[in-house]
DNA sequence: GTGGACCCTGCACCATGGTGCAAGGTCAAG
DNA sequence: CTTGACCTTGCACCATGGTGCAGGGTCCAC
């Protein structure tokens, strides 16, 4: 597949692909003897994760670690368990909130007049005390 | 209170809380008489909010907007109503993504030994066909 | 063998979300 | 009534995540 391909499977523009290259979120992929990019099949759910974790709130950075943490070829030391365990903890608080976000968000929409005097539910989903991070 | 004991109170810098009422994003506050920003206690928990709420994936202009649909004195027009049914699709969309990606990275730490010739699991928990958007 | 659609690299630019600094004013303790 | 910590505005700068363009090469159908 060539890179117009791939951007167009994956949803993106040519450019993002060759930036995501150059960022290393993306395996150099093999080249034709004219110089152009040939990628494999799958490289389309890789590029579509990195668009839909970005959604999530997960920066480049962050995905790259993320996908580190598999296919690399490596046992799982103590330190990949805990950079992984550290995600999994901060996904579970991000659910909570959009949760929060949700509950707020869908009782208002359930009202047929918002009560003008009232603080506002959709802040008040978020806005309280963060949840305990670990330092 | 003041703009620094604010910014303290939510976890932000002071310039940021400036930039925050330079977008729009915190009601301007009143002054003391020699020009001083005076904030009500509440807005602790708009800055918080607006911190988290970006930590979801939200940018600052879809915050914005989650507020306007409360606390701006309004019925709740057809247009309001459609605003945010459109966010609610798209938090229970980004809750299914994170089950995944959650379950995928137990699951690799579950394990003791990646499989080095699998495709990456967390990957594959985001990378497939987008969930059908409207258009 | 040539035209048009595509690809290459490098670099400059853009929007978002801040961050820092300079020059000056405010405030309260001593 | 001064000193130091804080406040004000305006502006310039920064990182992240792209986006576009120039100048050139490739590919393939005609």
């Amino acid at each position: 597949m060539n890179i117009s391909e791939l951007a167009a499977r994956a949803g993106v523009k040519v450019s993002t692909v060759r930036f995501y290259e150059r960022r290393g979120l993306l395996p150099l992929p093999a080249r034709s003897p004219g110089g152009y990019r040939e990628f494999p099949d799958d490289e389309v759910a890789r590029v579509r994760f990195l668009r839909r974790g970005q959604q999530l709130g997960f920066s480049l950075a962050e995905l790259g670690e993320l996908t580190a943490l598999s296919g690399q070829r490596v046992l799982v030391t103590a330190d990949v368990a805990r950079i992984g365990h550290a995600k999994l903890a901060e996904i579970d608080e991000r659910m909570a909130d959009l949760a929060r976000v949700r509950a707020a968000l869908a009782g208002l929409l359930d009202q047929q007049c918002i009560d003008p005097d009232a603080a506002c539910p959709i802040v008040g989903a978020l806005g309280g005390e963060p949840v305990a991070q670990p330092a």
